[in-house]
DNA sequence: GCCCGTTCTGGTATCGCTACCAACCTATAG
DNA sequence: CTATAGGTTGGTAGCGATACCAGAACGGGC
């Protein structure tokens, strides 16, 4: 007789194998189970007495709200996807760590997902962040599939790119002109005198970072009123074999070459350890410029001049723009550029 | 009148604002909302017919199926939980790396949060991790509050320690030792003839996988039969200045020492560098060994004997043993040592 | 002491999906 | 031609939280 009618209301007792919910900490706390959402979330709201009886509940059964349930009824969740080309790469790892402080700071979680180079996994991957409705999103590529961007103009989540300044940004943009750091970076290297300027480019494919630096040199070596030759640049994976290789291959077929820049860190500590190895002088025999203040460039015999890219900061406003749509600014489209600075040092 | 008897059913039809849910997709099917759903996550468990119509649908409408909607209904979240020290370093790169492709390969999601260095706040974000409720967990620290050992004994997700062979895993473990470690790479230095051999540490602060490497060069000492000269080792935090600088002092306060080993490879590569800045010979004047096998060490000149700990492993394996009980592997404490290798090179 | 505006608190109805069970087919055997 | 099994399909009832509104408690002014 009893059993039946308490049926009804026993799902709100203690379940025996169950999760501790918040009617339990309610229940034992002596209040309401909104009582207890709010003491949670926003605790000004609910009286001292209240939040007293809640706390000392929470703590005493050690309850963990389940966001999940949260998200799903507030229809907000505080999670931010994340989309860079590898994880493994320090550059990222820089902007990463940039975004994952200011998210913590605002109670965001970070969800990471590795695009490879490829716009269908770019396209497969933001899907799925998607789905798992992440409250914003931070792209490092710029350019996606066409599917992929009608896939985002109909979401009315925040979304960054901070690859490059893209001429037409899906939203907002926090970027540098990998255009401009080029051509300022060969521009450089001809006003001081190098006549044979390499170039050595990192892979171009589905890369529009690397295509802008590609054009970015060649507008340079025609402000300069030097002569582009196809020859003096080369496409190589990134990484110190390749970047080592690449310098042998442009000195032997291009003798006269007397300066190399390098789109890639890594390319260009590569090279400079071939010179080592050679024992030729650098900037001596051949001057060395690279992309991307990487740590090690500071420390390396010559130090090598540079391009010092924020990605800090570009992690740190990209999060920052997020968080503040995500509080309810008007969704305006932004373009930041952080700019760059060129580092000279003893390399060139 | 039909408007009363509609009003119940209507919010199962097109409301405004809200999100495309199964049920639509359902309704311009012509099944229902359980055919759909089976259709998505189990396709061969509905026929054919129903699965194109499914389909046709899904497509049609650019359906993403909410995924914290699914989550909660069938208490199983897609996303493994990862906790490491700092995502800027690049050997947690190779591991986050590692993990990313399996979880991928297995439909499931990545949060990662950066721990800093500090029991308490690993202790937070666990907990937060938790909030989510992830399904897995994997942590790269083995040192752990009270609180935490507990909050995690309650729980039933697998848990993965990956930075260090604790004696009393909570859960699984796959990791190298760090006192055999240092104490193979000391003990081979001795081998080599090095007689008065430094140590530079990490910090060893909340840090067992520091404390344990220097309890491994103290224990090769021993073995060797060298004395245990205090003053030969030092504290210094990961960094290229930093590792040149303590070579510089132990040089200074020590000028009979003749090899050093650094817990650390920025610290090992700081000092190689310094070396080459002063024109000592390494390892002439002085030999250097590093921890961990940076790509960058098999580059410099002259190339640097290191430990090679397989991070990669670390992760796939960790990510594996993850994923096996997610699949309803039954829980066995497991316990991994994936070992590691001294790698000898022109430094030593 | 009474009225009314504030502040707090609690009940109810979802959020979008999946688990579970019941109902329904179709096919094959008896 | 019916009975039974196997494979599909659909209805119902939550998962654990929050939004919204209504009601209760409180406090001050006349």
């Amino acid at each position: 007789m009893a059993g039946k009618a308490n049926g009804r209301k026993a799902r709100n007792g203690r379940n025996g194998a169950g999760e501790i919910t918040m009617s339990d900490i309610a229940r034992h706390a002596g209040v309401s189970p909104m009582t207890v959402s709010r003491a949670l979330s926003d605790p000004p709201s609910v009286s001292d007495k209240m939040r007293r009886k809640v706390d000392a509940a929470v703590r005493q059964f050690g309850y963990l709200p389940n966001r999940i349930a949260g998200s799903l009824s507030s229809k907000r969740s505080n999670v931010i996807g994340l989309v860079v080309p590898s994880i493994r790469n320090s550059l990222y790892a820089a902007m990463i760590h940039a975004i994952s402080d200011v998210a913590r700071a605002n109670g965001l979680h970070l969800m990471i997902v590795n695009a490879g180079h490829g716009l269908e996994e770019e396209e497969a991957l933001v899907s799925a962040l998607l789905a798992q409705r992440v409250c914003g999103l931070v792209l490092h590529n710029t350019a996606h599939s066409k599917r992929l961007r009608e896939l985002l103009a109909r979401t009315d989540i925040p979304v960054v790119e901070t690859g490059n300044l893209p001429g037409k940004p899906i939203d907002m943009a926090v970027s540098y002109s990998n255009f401009d750091a080029a051509r300022a970076m060969t521009g450089h290297l001809g006003r001081l005198g190098y006549k044979r300027i390499g170039f050595v480019t990192l892979p171009l494919r589905d890369n529009d970072r690397s295509r802008e630096r590609r054009r970015g040199y060649f507008a340079a070596l025609k402000e300069l009123g030097l002569p582009a030759d196809p020859g003096l640049v080369l496409e190589a994976p990134g990484g110190f074999a390749e970047g080592a290789d690449a310098l042998v291959r442009l000195v032997q077929t291009h003798p006269d070459i007397d300066a190399c820049f390098f789109a890639g860190d890594v390319l260009a500590v590569g090279a400079l350890f071939e010179c080592q190895r050679r024992g030729w002088a650098v900037p001596g025999r051949i001057a060395i410029a690279s992309f991307d203040d990487l740590d090690l460039l500071r420390h390396t015999v010559p130090t090598v001049t540079t391009l010092r890219i924020p990605r800090q900061d570009i992690g740190r406003r990209s999060a920052e723009l997020l968080v503040n749509r995500l509080r309810g600014a008007s969704p305006q489209k932004v373009r930041i550029d952080v700019g760059f600075e060129i580092v000279q040092r003893e390399s060139t």
